[in-house]
DNA sequence: TTCTCTTCTTAACTTAGGTGAACGCTTTTA
DNA sequence: TAAAAGCGTTCACCTAAGTTAAGAAGAGAA
């Protein structure tokens, strides 16, 4: 399973056995299991979570109700806010599935780091590439309907519909589980007739 | 002026006299006047832009409409998604008011990295905290009515609210300019009954 | 099994944003 | 200077999402 991550990295930078090995050596990898909660609201955390195989979300609780704003599947993962500006965390991270993921944290990246420079260079590319898609995703987001968001992530993540329950998808989309319910309904139908 | 950007980079990594000649000797300054189109949809580029006095926006134009979905003001910038992907660009880029900002390319930058590593290290802390205001931005968006999302720029962004069109703001929001009005019209005069 | 909790769906009603059109006002352009 | 274009606002009507409530199906626990 390790092979997964390597195999990722190489995809940006190239790897010698040594530094495999210090990446092994910091023990980072985690099987958690569905449901398991990663962070919760008002927790300190350094930790940042990669997943390579299943699917973890961040969600909210505003006036008691759950908003699911991210799913981070194979080979996505996050560094939570929290641990940037080091205040208490707003929102919750959880496992949707059972997952194989990696926990890391800031003081053994800032040693890495040090060891092999190389890994700086991997890290600065690839949240500079996350950046990049996260705002095609926020500008695809504004500029779009809710029924038009729903058909998108037909066409791009079809995964995540058969994957995860439909009220977290809902909130995921900005609209309440009624809403997601009522809009398939129409779509189904226009498509028929 | 280039004083400001010297004081925002003392905020995450010290510059000696040396390194900061290198980036004056890098020649990224430039007066663009309102309206100015930095970056067009289709068009490939390598430039990245970040606002030293004024602000840039960047938009997309959806069937005939401009759909606004970012601007950047003092000490904020950006990296188009096409100078990391490498593809025709989806929107376009422009300045809203007659600004003063860098524009550095990606082959200036492997040089500058080079030859101070430091510089990467900026670069990568940069982007992660971007990454992370931007995905605290989108969570907000997700999980907030266009209402709410107008108070909430009223609070984060009055300044915004000044100094940018009414329509750009409204696509911005993702309403219609028709509905931005009516919008504020509402909360004024529930303000006052 | 039976009970409970969660999830999903449907329905009726309310509400807010979209649409198309019109009107002043300002800015640009001819 | 006159005409045109752009911008912000208002209105009436339409549509889709929110709200509240109810019920069916499935999962999990006692």
């Amino acid at each position: 399973m390790e092979e997964a991550l390597f195999n990722f990295i190489s995809n940006y930078i190239s790897l010698s056995n040594e530094e495999k090995e210090a990446i092994l050596d910091l023990d980072i990898f985690r099987q958690v299991s569905k449901g398991t909660v990663l962070l919760k609201e008002g927790q300190k955390s350094n930790e940042g979570y990669f997943v390579l195989q299943g699917c973890i979300r961040t969600y909210y609780i505003i006036e008691g109700e759950e908003k699911t704003t991210a799913f981070y599947t194979e080979m996505e993962g996050t560094t939570p806010h929290c641990v940037l500006n080091n205040k208490p965390s707003e929102y919750y991270i959880a496992a949707t599935e059972d997952s194989l993921i990696t926990i890391s944290n800031a003081n053994m990246e800032a040693e890495i780091f040090q060891k092999f420079p190389k890994f700086e260079t991997l890290c600065r590319i690839l949240s500079e590439e996350l950046l990049a898609k996260e705002q095609i995703n926020f500008n695809d987001f504004k500029t779009s309907s809710p029924e038009k968001r729903y058909i998108n992530l037909l066409e791009k993540r079809p995964d995540l519909l058969q994957r995860v329950p439909q009220h977290q998808l809902a909130s995921y989309l900005g609209i309440k589980p009624q809403s997601l319910s009522r809009l398939r309904t129409r779509i189904t139908k226009n498509n028929k007739s």
